[in-house]
DNA sequence: GTCAAGCGGATTGTCAGACATTCTTTCAAT
DNA sequence: ATTGAAAGAATGTCTGACAATCCGCTTGAC
């Protein structure tokens, strides 16, 4: 038996379902950007105790997912356009490296699946399922950052598209955005399938900067 | 009055101080890694109840300062080398992008401030206080990154050294390192007082790699 | 003697309820 | 219109409780 396996099977707990729940809820939208959450509310709708509540609300606060104001409880954040920069660049710092990275030594297997991914998510740029899109392209950028080599930069990367995941769902709703992000995924899906570092790179940076200007935009008109 | 000028007061939550103080028994070693963290035990000796024990304690899982499993509990990660190289590797890529910035913006006062913080870890790096270098060190690389114009990568950048503070601490006591830190920081230092970006990238980069290989060794030659 | 089964203490997961503190809003008074 | 006070709502925190789970030890079988 390999050594590393971990056979442990995880029980869930309710606070860790309830996590997954509100963060769900965050990334669909569920909840208005600045708006508070009750407690007693949520332990009504999720069915669950305040104590429990509460600990999964410490856990999406440490995420940066909620804001938690003393004596005022927690709240989603309503990010401005220089926080939302600032994620986009630390974002693109990674996922660049991930994807150059991922250039160097993925295997031809992952390499099938990410393939894969890539077709999803091109049937899902030609639907109108806006929930599809965001899912489609988030598995594409995870099978890369799972192959780069280092979890800590997917760790990493997940947690920053998360807190951005309004403005990409938002984005990726915007006229020609879903197609014109298909093309550079398509590119750095060649670059990585031809083992050619360099392009990756800079297919990977071209993409995350123009989904940036995309995300722009979408405030821009949203607002 | 400026507009984002944030007068709030935050009050400090029991939640909170003791997040803060776990913290810092942590960065301290006063843990040992792999060992459990029992919640009646911790109550006791922090004066508080056992929910506001376990609010803090989801927050420092999330920052990934504990491991939670379930019906067993929080314990110290006892970190394998792979994983303080993949934290290493990710430092690294942040900290030297955040130097490259640095270079290229920090303001007069502030980089006087980084030279005094120099001065600080020079005066540290000559004496036997294995806890003042640490923390010296930690102020200038604190002064780079809230100096990088990007608040993301102080943030991440910061979780990072906390997670590995435990082998910074012992590799900067190893014979020798201190005294090469302090090279290798007055080196960054004086590229970005120089505005030169690429030679403070270089430096950087060599800086982190050092620091690597020397948390390495002391990682050998301690277990 | 080794190994499996099972038992009991210890620990965590979860809940209910309570109360003080703080914030927000409303309404009255100047 | 601004100020101030009071009521209502929400959070911060604690106590206490109980079920579920885990861990170590004993017991028993082979």
């Amino acid at each position: 038996m390999p050594p590393d396996l971990n056979l442990r099977v995880l029980p869930r707990t309710v606070q860790q379902e309830t996590v997954d729940k509100l963060r769900l809820a965050i990334f669909s939208g569920v909840f208005e950007p600045g708006s508070r959450l009750v407690e007693s509310q949520l332990c009504v709708q999720l069915g669950i105790s305040r104590p429990s509540l509460r600990e999964a609300l410490r856990s999406l606060a440490a995420e940066r997912l909620i804001d938690i104001v003393p004596n005022r409880g927690p709240s989603i954040p309503a990010l401005t356009w220089d926080e939302v920069t600032a994620i986009y660049e630390a974002r693109e710092l990674l996922e660049v490296e991930a994807v150059g990275r991922c250039a160097k030594q993925i295997s031809e297997a992952q390499l099938e699946a990410l393939k894969k991914s890539l077709s999803a998510f091109e049937e899902a740029a030609s639907s109108n399922d806006g929930l599809a899109r965001v899912t489609t392209a988030a598995d594409f950028y995870s099978i890369i950052l799972a192959n780069c080599g280092n979890p800590i930069l997917e760790e990493i990367h997940r947690g920053l598209v998360a807190r951005i995941s309004l403005f990409r769902s938002r984005s990726m709703s915007l006229e020609g955005r879903a197609m014109s992000s298909l093309e550079e995924m398509r590119e750095i899906y060649e670059a990585i399938a031809a083992r050619d570092e360099k392009a990756a790179r800079k297919a990977s940076r071209k993409h995350v900067l123009k989904a940036m200007a995309a995300a722009k935009k979408s405030m821009d008109t949203t607002n």
